[in-house]
DNA sequence: ACCAACAATATTGTCGACAATACAGGCACG
DNA sequence: CGTGCCTGTATTGTCGACAATATTGTTGGT
């Protein structure tokens, strides 16, 4: 089918923002207007959303928003935790000086936004932390799984980034991360990622 | 879309028997002969194929078989080397006594295909054994993930399948896992089915 | 012999129309 | 008043026909 990439990209981005409801059901003559696309298009981009797990069909019923549940968020994030300590582990095998230096000034600049309480400013840091040691890695497969992943954890994230005082944790973590793949100790990338994320999942429990 | 389940199955089963070559050109017209499919049913099935990273398509061109290179079958088998551990994890901690029993069951019966000179029976088994696992962990993110990596594999898992001697090593790495489950040792079980995916790894590239 | 431009063909992309299906509301009946 | 059926409507599923595009083959020139 490969779906109008143009329609393709809005509709995707637009549950990105959040605007649609879990579970909201998705008429396709609706977007059809919405997007001013053929129901051709549509159907094709939804398919493709269903692949991304981002929303759910039911046959002659229709799509809607798929609902992810705490429990299935935390599973999600679980295999996260394996996946990104490999990435990790590899990024500690493969950096070079200039990547290490490049790391050393996020870290700076982590560390600078959460004493200054910009909270959006540091999570954008760590989504650039997190993107630099995946082109660090250069593991393509590990890094589109995270995509993959990341894609259907969007509202449980911008949960997460309003449990107060989580930042001020994880920028140690953060810390810790940068200074085992600047060490070149693998190792310890990976235990580091680990235990960042880990505190994530528990962070997530907390929520429900 | 929800491309008609006949088809797509058929059609997947035909691809992982390995009926096409990598690289052959999947013409919509020729397949629709062959299922006895129209063409919209066709299309949508290479579609959700194409999410699965089994065919790969180029707009206007067509879809083709996805070649997986020996270099993406080891990022493949990679990462399955850290979600499996995962499951290993969770099966050491939550198996039930009936499941260790089961689980002992297939180690002694990989044992004794091992000594018999089995192979078609031993490489089921291990294909059970895994699958096991994955019931006992009940982790449906790792299970997936798995399960679409798999597929992306048939072609060199049965390659690896014909080095010689490997049964004979990995039969004891699978023991060192069972026990380790059996035994309720998370992180033993993890470490071990670590190594055992480790050695497919070096199997891999031991091919090339 | 090689290359470029062009024509012919094969293949995929898109659409509109209609069929099939599920869902909601009303109606008869107990 | 509740329950089951039945009809009407909204929505999705499927198809065939045609348009758009890439690929292949051919021709003419150098």
């Amino acid at each position: 089918m490969a779906a109008d990439p143009r329609v393709l990209d809005e509709l995707r981005a637009a549950i990105l923002r959040g605007e649609f409801a879990p579970r909201q059901r998705l008429v396709e003559s609706d977007l059809c207007e919405a997007f001013d696309a053929s129901r051709f298009a549509i159907r094709a981009a939804l398919q493709a959303l269903e692949a991304d797990g981002l929303v759910e069909r039911q046959r002659n019923v229709g799509a809607r928003i798929r609902e992810i549940s705490l429990e299935e968020a935390c599973e999600i994030t679980e295999v996260r935790q394996v996946v990104e300590g490999l990435i990790a582990r590899r990024a500690a095998e493969r950096v070079s000086d200039e990547e290490a230096t490049g790391l050393e000034a996020i870290g700076r600049q982590m560390h600078d936004a959460v004493a200054a309480g910009e909270l959006a400013l540091y999570s954008d840091l760590n989504a650039r932390l997190h993107s630099s040691l995946r082109d660090i890695a250069r593991h393509e497969k590990a890094s589109g799984i995270i995509a993959q992943l990341h894609g259907q954890m969007v509202r449980h994230q911008f949960a997460l980034s309003r449990v107060p005082g989580r930042s001020k944790v994880s920028v140690h973590q953060h810390q810790a991360i940068i200074d085992a793949v600047v060490g070149r100790d693998p190792d310890g990338a990976e235990a580091a990622m680990r235990a960042h994320i880990g505190s994530v999942i528990e962070a997530l429990r907390g929520i429900g």
